[in-house]
RNA sequence: GGGCACAUAGCUCAGAGGUAGAGCACUACGUUGACAUCGUAGUGGUCGUAGGUUCGAUCCCUGCUGUGCCCA
């Protein structure tokens, strides 16, 4: 017997889904499920809760509908991200700056993996995620190197991967090259100087207008637009750089917009993407003038070097002041780019990284999705990933950091690059090149972009380059649920991969899910101080109650505002349905194997029969259409409203009666027997086939309470050969329902205690009122009081639909009141009646409405003129009293 | 500036071309053997706004307003 409280934390990890996750069912049609997988760097987030238990949804109902199920777990070594909060522990214990090498910190990187992953796992299982975790995967592991390698080698045999000399986006803490998406642009308060740079002549002067003065030592040339007349006089002079009085010429350019500043802008061609393309236009030099923490370097005066940058711009803006050179500052607004992880300024900056040629890849990753064999849902992501994939520019895979995939590539003493899949191969090209042995080769210090590795996660994780069986069984099997944010980073990456690898789409279906909000629907942030823990709402509800409350929220295409409160929807349903199993078990109901529903003969017995097959159909079709919400609400609504609501209330009547089941015995019953048998087994069933359909939302709950009612195995409801019929039964239900409601809704404005006793009159004349009675009466007694007689005195009538029921009740009515309400109630009903009449005395609606529409109409009028003759009938009644 | 999404009860959200729904909150009543993490009965909405299509629009289309996001 279960407990009377319900608490999840005493069974939930009693349950281990290990088996179930890895069991392989060779003959069935296979089903891939990837998780994104999550960093090395932290716990798991509420978004990660959202995303994690979807899938699980997905996997588990997959599972239970007989697909061959493969829930592929992972770890991402998450390359800047790590390195930059292991480097700081490592600094934070001592170690100076500069004294860290490689290899120290990488074996750092390593024990810290090991503890984070471990982490990590714990939290998924903890939720319940039933990924095959004995197929693990570390995208840094070895399969994975291997795979890298490979694909880099032929992307670049293939000329779709270059190394080259260009302006990328800088990110001087981290010190490394980040590629597009990593950019974050932000509008901050900045001023705009206004700087006199004088003609060599020394005549006149030209003012220009920046907003970074400290790059003044990088100039190249001051740009004016040729259709400015105010220049015109300049163009081809030469002018004086203040401070340092180098002379640069005067040029025409486009670029310079005359309605920006004073329209004569400097022109820095390796700080600037603009001024790097004017730069090009105009053929002239590039003058660096940082190092790779964005400090000034030997290019600039003596004073500046070493200088941040931020520090130089204050002392040059002094100087400038203190020559006179500083005509006027402006405050301005500017849009200026951060780094995503470091979140300082980026500085554009000229260097050699490795390209992807993202623009070619991209094509057929956009065709693919154009002709439907990927899908998104919703599908209005499409465009997202169509805007992104259109406009794709280079993709910069290199990173000049430590942690990551190195870069598969050696250089010969002069600089001759061998790029190959390991360092054997990269000699025997060398001596194929130099034509000696002998010759040292170096590899690439860097590493790659840590999305260049997760595009290709989903044969990575299938042993690609390994032709396996599981390669061509599950690749293009697959379903990928993630964030939206996600589409650029990993879904277009894998569909790009994928694409040119596998030469077929990795995946079917990307469904899309919301963003988790705090309440008030803002981002939640650590800084914000709104984050919700899913591991601490799991301690405090249970998993299941916080996995049912995501999947209950989860509408497609909104975001979720989430709180601790609405943890309780899914904690008091879940509660709900153990008293339920409490129920039946103190009623002695146990699933039985054998029983038929389709044998059931007591109109109650049908009627829920069938309300759990219509229910758990529906819930079918919200599960195959990603209607998490649904799949929820539906069970819900099942459990609560038709089993506990009505069903369980019902058939207490027939569970608790006396009835004797020794046949010997005196007052023994057959009748009565094997109603209550019936009873008892058609509760048992319908409460396991609610449960069975839960699994995949709330597996603990539904392992323990299954098996609580004997019903061990989970297996998805088949219903197919339920045939009842049971129009008779809905009904007859349908009607005891409205009685019992009126009753109480009378007894509630007459202010009676529920419990009161009272009888009644049923004039039925749609239903046979005298055996309509006779199955119900004790039913109805018990749930609201009232005892059928033949006649009452003094009564308040209430028209049903299709019946009148005089309820005997002696004290004082105010029958003012009453026919009040119902003359109220009749215009309701007159207005509706009109209005399905109207349509149908307009002939463009008979004429254009459907069959069905049309009789539908019919019914409403006949019954609801029914009512009001009924009604008008006791209103007349009503007046008689006065 | 371009694009996408959203606007329904006090709050959070479902919904369908043909009689507006749920949960929470609120009001009143209630601990009889599943459940107070509960039960019973209620209150509460011109479905953002203006047009159009249609026999019929809250739903489809267009404009507008507001909100969020993406891109520039």
């Amino acid at each position: 017997m279960l407990d009377k409280i319900f608490d999840a934390k005493s069974f939930e990890g009693n349950f281990s889904f290990d088996r179930e996750a890895s069991t392989r069912v060779p003959d069935a049609e296979p089903f891939m499920i990837l998780l994104p997988p999550p960093n090395i760097t932290g716990s798991l987030h509420i978004g990660h809760a959202l995303c994690f238990t979807l899938q699980d949804i997905v996997a588990r109902y997959k599972r239970l509908k007989g697909y061959d199920v493969l829930f592929q777990p992972g770890i991402d070594h998450a390359g800047i991200v790590t390195q930059l909060l292991v480097e700081k522990q490592i600094y934070a214990s001592g170690v100076e700056r500069g004294a860290l090498t490689r290899e120290k910190l990488l074996k750092e990187i390593w024990f810290w993996k090991e503890d984070s992953s471990g982490a990590i796992i714990n939290q998924l299982k903890k939720l319940g995620i039933s990924c095959d975790f004995s197929r693990l995967r570390f995208t840094l592991d070895e399969k994975s190197k291997k795979a890298v390698s490979k694909i880099f080698v032929n992307l670049y045999r293939s000329g779709l991967l270059y190394r080259g000399h260009r302006m990328v986006n800088w990110d001087p803490l981290i010190g490394s090259a980040i590629s597009d998406l990593e950019v974050v642009e932000k509008e901050i308060e900045g001023h705009l100087w206004h700087i006199k740079y004088e003609l060599e002549n020394g005549e006149d002067y030209i003012t220009v207008a920046t907003s970074r003065p400290e790059t003044i030592f990088g100039d190249v040339a001051v740009a004016v637009n040729p259709k400015d007349p105010r220049y015109k006089k300049f163009v081809g002079k030469k002018v004086k750089i203040p401070l340092v009085d180098r002379l640069v010429p005067v040029i025409e350019d486009k670029y310079a917009d005359p309605e920006k500043g004073t329209g004569a802008v400097k022109i820095t061609p390796a700080h600037d993407f603009n001024d790097y393309e004017v730069g090009l236009r105009n053929k002239l030099p590039v003058i660096d003038i940082f190092n790779e923490k964005a400090e000034l370097n030997e290019e600039v005066p003596e004073m500046f070097r070493g200088m941040g940058r931020f520090e130089a711009r204050n002392k040059v803006v002094d100087l400038l002041e203190k020559k006179g050179a500083l005509v006027k500052v402006e405050d301005i607004k500017q849009i200026l780019p951060f780094g995503d992880r470091s979140g300082v300024i980026l500085e554009p900056r000229i260097t050699n990284q490795w390209f992807v040629n993202a623009e070619k890849l991209a094509r057929p990753a956009i065709r693919a999705v154009k002709e439907g064999k990927i899908k998104f849902i919703p599908k209005h992501w499409e465009n997202l990933y169509f805007e992104w994939l259109g406009n794709i520019r280079p993709w910069c895979v290199s990173r000049q950091i430590w942690w990551g995939h190195r870069i598969p590539a050696w250089y010969g003493p002069d600089g001759q690059v061998f790029v190959a899949e390991n360092e054997d191969d990269a000699k025997k090209q060398a001596l194929e090149f130099y034509g000696k042995h002998d010759v040292k080769l170096v590899q690439d210090e860097d590493v790659l972009d840590t999305w260049f590795s997760s595009g290709m996660w989903p044969f990575i994780t299938l042993d690609w380059p390994e032709n396996s069986k599981d390669l061509s069984r599950f690749y293009s099997n697959m379903v990928v649920v993630t964030g939206f944010d996600i589409i650029f980073f990993w879904v277009s990456r894998m569909i790009m991969m994928g694409m040119y690898a596998m030469k077929e789409v990795p995946f079917k279906e990307v469904y899309i899910h919301g963003l988790v909000r705090d309440k008030h629907g803002n981002k939640m942030s650590k800084s914000k101080g709104n984050v919700i823990d899913p591991l601490v709402l799991c301690d405090k509800y249970g998993a299941d109650a916080v996995r049912y409350t995501l999947a209950y929220m989860s509408s497609p295409g909104r975001d979720l505002k989430m709180s601790d409160r609405v943890v309780e929807t899914g904690r008091n349903f879940l509660t709900k349905l153990w008293n339920v199993v409490r129920f039946a078990q103190m009623n002695g109901c146990v699933y039985n194997g054998s029983f038929d529903p389709n044998e059931v003969t007591h109109p109650l017995n049908k009627w829920i029969i069938v309300e759990a097959k219509n229910t758990i159909s529906a819930v079918e079709e919200a599960y195959k259409s990603y209607r998490f919400d649904d799949a929820a609400r539906l069970i819900y609504q099942g459990v609560w409203n038709s089993l506990c609501d009505w069903y369980m209330e019902f058939v207490k009547t027939i569970l608790q009666q006396s009835a004797f089941t020794d046949a010997s015995a005196e007052g023994y019953d057959l009748n009565q027997t094997l109603l209550k048998k019936d009873v008892r087994d058609t509760m048992a069933w319908v409460i396991v086939q609610f449960i069975r359909v839960l699994y995949p939302i709330a597996p603990f709950i539904s392992k323990k309470l299954s098996g609580e009612l004997g019903a061990v195995e989970i297996v998805w409801p088949k219903l197919d050969n339920i045939q009842l019929d049971s129009t008779e039964a809905v009904k007859q239900v349908e009607l005891l329902k409205e009685i019992i409601t009126s009753v109480r809704s009378i007894k509630q404005s007459f202010h009676m205690p529920q419990n009161e006793e009272l009888n009644a009159v049923l004039d039925g004349n749609t239903v046979e009122s005298s055996t309509f009675i006779q199955t119900y009466d004790k039913i109805i007694y018990r749930m609201t009081g009232v005892s059928f007689v033949d006649n009452v005195a003094m009564s308040v009538p209430i028209v049903l639909n299709g019946a009148i029921l005089r309820i005997g009740i002696d004290r004082k009515i105010d029958v003012q009141k009453e026919i009040a309400a119902f003359k109220k109630e009749m215009d309701d009903c007159v207005k509706m009646r009109d209005a399905a009449l109207f349509r149908l005395n307009n002939e463009d609606f008979m004429n254009k409405a459907t069959e069905e529409v049309i009789s539908e109409h019919n019914r409403r009028v006949e019954a609801l003129s029914e009512k009001i003759s009924k009604t008008e009938y006791i209103i007349r009644s009503l007046e008689a009293m006065q």
